[in-house]
RNA sequence: CGGGGCGUAGCCCAGUGGCUAGGGCACCUGCUUUGGGAGCAGGAUAUCGAAGGUUCGAGUCCUUUCGCCCCGACCA
């Protein structure tokens, strides 16, 4: 590719709003650009980068038998309202009606189309396991795109769909799909770890998230050093302290201006953990089956000393969607907002009782009365409700595993894989035949990798000062010609025989300043740099250097720069080879 | 959806209610220059996001609206 004739340019700032330095440079650099919120258009080398990993990714499922198809982004909502996803799913779908009025949905995943599609195909046992994948376009209208392409509404993403006879055949896809994902990560040169986490809207059972660990990440990873232990902070535990003593007679005692559990521990001169606090959310819960929505008031009770994770609230009333209850829906259920707690509430609420505090006794709750706590009040004789564990991990927390501090830390959540079970399969009727002629519906896995995401991860932790320096696998091109003598005619040759020796050659033929050159070559940093200046070559030789290494300088000799700069390549292409990540996913 | 910020040339930004809206970078022409974002001379480029209003007069004040960014809610 010339510089001279390529469609994008480089940009000398940022645009606004470019506050990581991954978005900046894919900006600047000429990878992308912003078409509205969330919504971006790929440049040449952004696409180019693009394909490479796509390639990297078919290479590694085709490895472990997946077949590519590619599916429809736009669906019927019939096969939407069979899994009850049309109504459990928020705005975050978007709709619409074709011309003749069907409803219509734009496809934020494809559980539903593929299983609409495995219905037709899988009809015997004969025919499992298959494995299908695709590399398709995705719309999800997230209420708040941010961070460049970290979090976007249209997006590239690899999803593959496995089909098992049993849990057993599940868990080998499973298994296989662990490993390949370290193997595209790392073959791509992004350092990821792996975590439990959340099955969310997609729901199933197990579940495991690849984190790119950054300061940029939206997610919080819970990890422990000393074990090894890891999970998404949604639903990390920890080893809880219980406080367990003689169960005293409550009291009641007047505490003005006590609305926090800082200013109530300060008031009543005790520690955090003997109090107990409420939250108060309204869960929706909607039908499955005809959309209907309900909402309901939820306690959280919680030790004053812990924060409840609303994810886990969520999943132990199993609703759709929590938010935080206004004030009036607090009171109208015989409770007081700042001086709540479940003693005394209305019997149509959901009180949820982490296990601190039912393992604690004799904690100082709100009174439902303003001004007013109780002393020693305890869970199971003052009040009723369900026990779970709906505490929040911190780093310092003690290990649920080993018992020493865990650490918590910010990542990018770049793939992830499901176990889906019959989730799908049940709900639309897709079964085979087993050897004796039962019919048994197919279970299901479901594997996502985010392409755009990972492109901005990598450029996030493959930058400098000046600029990007991609690795090799997935750099738009592998080398940068500059060429700063005033007879083109030896960069021509150069850059004609490096082409037909088929490298990825950008050539910048352009008539600019040394400087402008070079700092477009920092900038975009393809991974080797030829220079051709008069310096060397008057002694034969071009300069190279890499772009992760600019301080260190050698030369090819004019003659042998196609053979050298080849066995340049193969030598980058083997370090990557020699990092690839083998680890094995161990169910237990 | 709540809170905040910003919309002025391709990009970054300046612009007390007052004359013909400025600068830097980028762009075009010519000359010079060629190992780290060059120099000189000349030039083109804006319905100041949009609509309405106040005013003798609006980029500037008011109202509405659209877009983008940030925080939160939200989020496979």
């Amino acid at each position: 590719m010339r510089m001279s004739k390529l469609f994008s340019k480089t940009l000398r700032e940022a645009p606004n709003g470019a506050d990581s330095k991954g978005y900046e440079y894919l900006l600047r650099a000429g990878f992308i650009r912003q078409l509205g919120a969330g919504i971006f258009t790929l440049l040449p080398f952004g696409f180019s980068a693009t394909k490479k990993i796509e390639q990297v990714i078919r290479e590694e499922m085709n490895a472990i038998g997946g077949q590519e198809i590619l599916m429809p982004l736009v669906n019927p909502a019939d096969i939407w309202k069979e899994t009850g996803r049309f109504y459990s799913i928020d705005r975050e779908m978007s709709r619409f009606n074709d011309r003749s009025g069907r409803d219509m949905v734009l496809a934020m995943t494809h559980e539903e189309a593929v299983t609409d599609l495995a219905r037709g195909e899988i009809d015997s046992y004969k025919r499992l396991p298959l494995l299908v994948y695709q590399i398709q376009t995705k719309w999800r209208d997230d209420p708040r795109p941010r961070a460049g392409l970290i979090r976007v509404r249209e997006f590239t993403m690899k999803d593959s769909y496995s089909f098992d006879i049993d849990q057993e055949g599940l868990d080998k896809q499973y298994a296989e799909h662990y490993k390949a994902y370290f193997r595209i990560f790392s073959r791509c040169g992004l350092p990821v770890i792996v975590v439990g986490a959340d099955s969310g809207m997609m729901g199933g059972k197990i579940s495991h998230e690849y984190m790119y660990l950054s300061p940029i990440g939206e997610d919080t990873i819970i990890t422990c050093p000393a074990c090894n232990y890891t999970a998404n902070r949604q639903v990390a535990t920890f080893k809880k302290t219980y406080y367990s003593e003689e169960m005293k007679k409550t009291e009641k005692v007047l505490t003005p201006d006590c609305k926090t559990i800082e200013e109530l521990a300060a008031f009543l001169k005790i520690d955090k953990h003997q109090t107990a606090k409420a939250v108060f959310l309204v869960g929706t819960f909607i039908n499955d089956t005809n959309g209907e929505e309900e909402e309901k008031l939820i306690v959280g009770i919680i030790r004053g000393d812990l924060e409840v994770e609303e994810n886990k609230l969520q999943n132990a009333v199993k609703a759709n969607s929590l938010r935080p209850a206004h004030p009036e829906e607090i009171v109208a259920k015989n409770m007081v907002p700042g001086y709540g707690s479940a003693i005394g509430c209305t019997d149509d609420v959901l009180v949820v009782v982490d296990d601190s505090v039912a393992k604690s006794n004799n904690l100082v709750a709100g009174a439902n009365e303003d001004g007013y706590h109780l002393l020693n009040t305890n869970f199971g004789r003052d009040y009723q409700g369900e026990v779970a564990d709906i505490a929040s991990a911190s780093g310092g927390h003690a290990c649920p595993e080993c018992g020493k501090p865990l650490v918590a830390s910010k990542g990018v959540e770049v793939g992830n894989i499901f176990q889906l079970n019959t989730r799908y399969s049940e709900n639309m009727n897709c079964t085979y035949q087993d050897e004796n002629g039962v019919r048994r519906p197919v279970i299901m896995g479901s594997y996502g990798i985010g392409v755009g995401r990972l492109l901005a991860c990598l450029a996030e932790n493959y930058s400098d000062e000046k600029g990007l320096s991609l690795p090799i696998s997935v750099a738009p091109m592998q080398v940068h010609l500059v060429s700063l003598i005033k007879d083109a005619q030896v960069a021509e040759t150069i850059y004609q025989a490096l082409t037909q020796a088929g490298v990825d050659v950008l050539y910048d033929d352009r008539k600019e300043s040394a400087g402008v050159k070079f700092a477009d070559a920092d900038l975009i940093g393809l991974p080797i740099r030829i220079t051709l200046g008069n310096r060397s070559l008057k002694e034969g030789k071009v300069e190279v250097k890499l772009r992760n290494n600019l301080e260190e300088s050698f030369s090819f000799g004019v003659d042998t720069v196609v053979e050298e700069t080849l066995s340049l390549i193969a030598k980058l292409k083997n370090e990557l080879a020699s990092q690839i990540v083998e680890n094995e996913w161990q169910n237990n």
